[in-house]
RNA sequence: GGGUGACUGGCGCAACGGUAGCGCAUCGGACUCUUAAUCCGCUGGUUCUGGGUUCGAAUCCCAGGUCACCCA
């Protein structure tokens, strides 16, 4: 049968349903107990025993076992699945004044797929199965599409994600994520609202992106007849906000950034950003450490992972170690002892660091030899410190080491998962930095940005010694629930059409 | 942006230059303890799109599309 026809015959039986006097897309059904919970409730009836309760359940038919005066059906709700056994005596019997012929109604009229409310009791059939031994149903849903085959699933990574809805009826896999996705972002809040910071929203739409060296996403106002850009970051007007006396805030929402798709990259994604008046980069290390160790701890009850078969520990503390040290360790290049640019980019280039020649500075090649040499081995939880000042234009001067920036960055599994910094207050310093910045973007970089004139205002009023972090949840998210793909981790990951416009 | 690979009934897969098949689902029939129920029978295809080579193309060639993986 083609698809067409596969639809049309489902029709049919909709409008039959309606020819009975049942309304095939139904108003409600009273919920009274979720699978999971009888399975749980009940798991002590032994095969055959019965249990003399009424429960009233809903979910979707995953699977109908038809016998001529018996029927299983498979029922499938948000916590899991359970067997509905139907059993034609007491279907008719029980729902004699509604519909005389209920159970053939249910053998003819419903398909896998397609969304039931049950009644009846509990019991165990005699194979061991447990079942709602079903007196009353009612379809509240007729499904016009076919389910994947109940076997093999769905497979094709494209249309799982093109169709994410039929990929969460049939993967329960894919539930567990996007549940534990949510339970991660709530207890994230959770631990940030018991430490007093609050979340204030920022503006997504912004006449000057900023905060980020990233491509920001051009939209127009029609009214007021300008050109608007999506955020690529929340820290410019988070910052504000500490300036305006909001001691501890943060903001976890969806940052914009017009680039490339990779397993490891959406143009949409979901930051965290915090910030903390009077703090340091030690003290935002720790708090960066709580975070992650209890939404771990809460979600998967556990700190020790797997990651892609890789085993993390997230057990605090974590290694600390700088960049300049790290660097060291795995070339045994010292950028410290590097007196002139040439010098440092001869040596790199030896170890065979690419671009070598693109580095205006010895700060960006140090930069570049980690990322090239260092960064994929950081698989076990660690803070990577005091980066070059060119490579941080909103962090604040190391207060020992000339050149460098109080940040830190946080690796796992190889890759960045955290940034965090003592926030620049000085607004002298910061508008040459930005003006450096500008410089750039002027010269034809498309992810520099253009001087924030109000930031730099704001700044003039004074910001209290600050600590920023940024944490990519999406990433976090694939770390906890070890997905090899970003889209794994995004309920609906950007995709293309399928066929093109014209 | 570059490279490699995939794309065939609703879903999962075969056919490797010679009549496009199989399993599941669907549809018809039998069946009161199934678990991918079983048994019997029947449907269902513009092989991603467009060109080309050939007596003949799902298959070979060219261009395009979408997706995946790797690299930048």
């Amino acid at each position: 049968m083609s698809a067409d026809d596969l639809r049309s015959t489902r029709l049919h039986k909709a409008n039959q349903w309606r020819e009975l006097g049942f309304n095939p897309y139904a108003y409600r059904w009273d919920v009274t107990h979720h699978a999971a919970e009888l399975q749980d409730k009940y798991k002590y009836l032994e095969n055959g025993e019965a249990a003399d309760v009424e429960v009233a359940i809903a979910g979707r038919i995953m699977n109908r076992r038809v016998f001529g005066k018996l029927a299983f059906f498979t029922l499938q709700d948000e916590t899991g699945t359970i067997q509905l056994y139907l059993d034609k005596a007491k279907i008719s019997e029980s729902m004699a004044a509604i519909d005389p012929a209920a159970f053939d109604h249910l053998k003819t009229l419903t398909d896998a797929g397609d969304i039931l409310g049950v009644k009846g009791s509990i019991r165990r059939t005699e194979k061991g199965e447990l079942s709602v031994y079903v007196s009353q149903y009612a379809i509240l849903t007729k499904s016009l599409q076919p389910l994947p085959d109940k076997w093999h699933g769905l497979t094709d990574v494209e249309k799982r994600y093109r169709q994410r809805y039929v990929d969460l009826i049939v993967n329960p896999e894919v539930r567990d994520t996007f549940r534990k996705r949510a339970l991660i972002t709530a207890a994230i809040r959770r631990y940030l609202s018991d430490r007093n910071f609050i979340e204030i929203e920022t503006p997504v739409l912004q006449t000057e992106a900023g905060g980020a060296d990233a491509r920001p996403f051009v939209t127009y106002h029609n009214t007021l007849e300008m050109d608007l850009f999506l955020r690529i970051a929340t820290e410019l007007h988070l910052k504000r906000l500490v300036v305006g006396g909001f001691e501890r805030v943060f903001e976890l929402g969806r940052i914009f950034r017009n680039e490339g798709v990779s397993t490891r990259h959406n143009p949409e994604f979901t930051s965290i950003e915090v910030y903390q008046a009077y703090g340091d980069y030690y003290d935002m290390m720790e708090l960066t450490e709580g975070i992650i160790t209890y939404a771990a701890q809460d979600v998967l009850q556990t700190l020790k992972i797997t990651y892609q078969g890789q085993e993390v520990d997230l057990t605090p503390p974590w290694r600390r170690v700088t960049m300049h040290d790290l660097v060291k360790e795995h070339t045994g290049l010292d950028f410290t002892q590097f007196k002139t640019l040439e010098e440092a980019q001869a040596a790199a280039k030896a170890i065979g660091v690419p671009n070598v020649e693109e580095c205006p500075s010895i700060g960006k090649l140090l930069n570049e030899t980690f990322e090239e040499k260092v960064e994929a081995t950081l698989i076990q939880p660690t803070y990577v410190l005091d980066y070059p000042i060119e490579v941080s234009p909103l962090a604040k001067p190391h207060r020992s080491k000339p050149g460098l920036v109080e940040r830190f960055e946080l690796f796992i599994v190889g890759r960045e998962t955290a940034n965090g910094f003592s926030e620049l207050t000085d607004p002298i310093d910061q508008r040459e930095r930005l003006e450096a910045q500008a410089a750039r973007k002027a010269a034809g970089d498309l992810e520099a940005q253009g001087v924030d004139e109000d930031f730099l205002l704001a700044l003039e009023y004074g910001m209290p010694p600050t600590v920023g972090l940024g944490i990519g949840i999406d990433r976090l998210v694939m770390l906890l629930c070890d997905c090899p793909s970003i889209r794994d981790a995004i309920a609906f990951p950007l995709l293309k059409p399928e066929k093109a416009e014209d």
